[in-house]
DNA sequence: GCTCTTACGCTACGGCCCGTAGCGTAACTC
DNA sequence: GAGTTACGCTACGGGCCGTAGCGTAAGAGC
């Protein structure tokens, strides 16, 4: 994830060093929370010098970005279900439970929050988590359409229109009852909001 | 909005260096952004020494929310618009006009970030800008419930629990398109949107 | 008026963190 | 071995924090 300049020749960075980076950003980020971890704090943490963090990561918002980012890999699928309903169900309460983690929780608005004003950032927020999330959405439209749950969209732009809907609609919902509501995301809410999503879906134009 | 102590005694706190604080805390939002406003940046704008910043604010997130809460205020309203459809298509756009500033982009989401780790934090954006928001979903329910768009619900919790879950559901996907995906709420988003949740409101259990 | 009380502006300070420079050493390629 | 890059360590100027201390300003109560 840091940056790989993909050199030949010389030391080759140590991985360990990577890992232990982040882990140490993870761990710092339950301890003291976005707005107290600093750049020195990590690096002693992860038993590195200050200036190995610098070489990988131009400051602390790419840092954490990559440090989250990792555990929306780890843990963001989506099995199928067997219905739309289940699929949309399933996803929220995962979604919900990286929310839940204090990592996740005080880092991923404050660096959404950054990246208004950081182009770069926002690429690397987009790529490194955004994009993966949407990706969930195609998979469970596709699912759907197969199953027969949804309309196929006749425009590639209307299409791709409605994904983008959908993902901002659901990822949107859960991350402001999570964060701004700070309520929990049960099962219960899920399957309110769920019913509402998929009742929407099939109601009007899919 | 500072932490007023009703004293009878004494100087009177300025209130012009209230008005002339929270202006240049806005100022300094849309040409800094969070990460870069400091307190002694906001006072030098205000004409005003540090020292009367925090002895009036505790720090820079109280100082924030107090200034963006004020836009809140000024702004959000909920006319009616004859239908439950033009109602939240109105809100929806209202709502995002709100978060296409700069000053609100770039601080919403870093105090809410914030907040996840400072409970007197989240109370003052709760009352200050959240329970304002939440009141028009109320009256907007209010109104299609008159109107008969919407049934009534039977029980009050469920009726609470509705209120909270439409609520999530639209500033979450406002906030959501805004900011993380980036991408302007405009006329055409809201219809899609709108359409979405009325459909969803109207179509399973009210 | 006068006194009491609180707010204000100003200065100065210790403390923390930033991000970088410089150096000697370590690891890997050719 | 020679060349190249990464690493740990130390040190530094700079910025911002939040507070203390002081003299002054602006009201309330008598």
């Amino acid at each position: 994830m840091p940056s790989t300049p993909l050199r030949r020749t010389g030391r080759p960075r140590s991985t360990e060093a990577d890992r232990a980076i982040l882990d140490a950003t993870r761990a710092a980020l339950v301890e003291l929370g976005w707005g107290k971890l600093t750049m020195g704090d990590v690096a002693a943490r992860a038993g590195v010098a200050k200036t190995t963090l610098y070489r990988r990561w131009a400051g602390k918002n790419e840092l954490v970005v990559d440090a989250v980012a990792a555990l929306f890999d780890e843990h963001l699928e989506l099995p199928d279900r067997g219905s739309l309903r289940a699929d949309v169900e399933g996803v929220v309460l995962q979604f919900a439970s990286l929310l839940e983690r204090p990592e996740t929780k005080t880092a991923l608005m404050a660096v959404v929050a950054e990246s208004t004003r950081d182009d770069a950032l926002r690429d690397r927020i987009r790529s490194a988590i955004v994009d993966r999330q949407k990706s969930l959405v195609l998979i469970g439209r596709a699912r759907a359409q197969t199953r027969g749950e949804l309309p196929r969209e006749p425009d590639e732009t209307q299409a791709a229109r409605n994904a983008d809907l959908i993902f901002d609609v659901i990822a949107g919902a859960v991350v402001h009852r999570t964060l701004v509501s700070a309520e929990p995301v049960d099962e219960e809410w899920a399957r309110g909001f769920t019913a509402l999503v998929v009742g929407g879906l099939t109601a009007g134009a899919g």
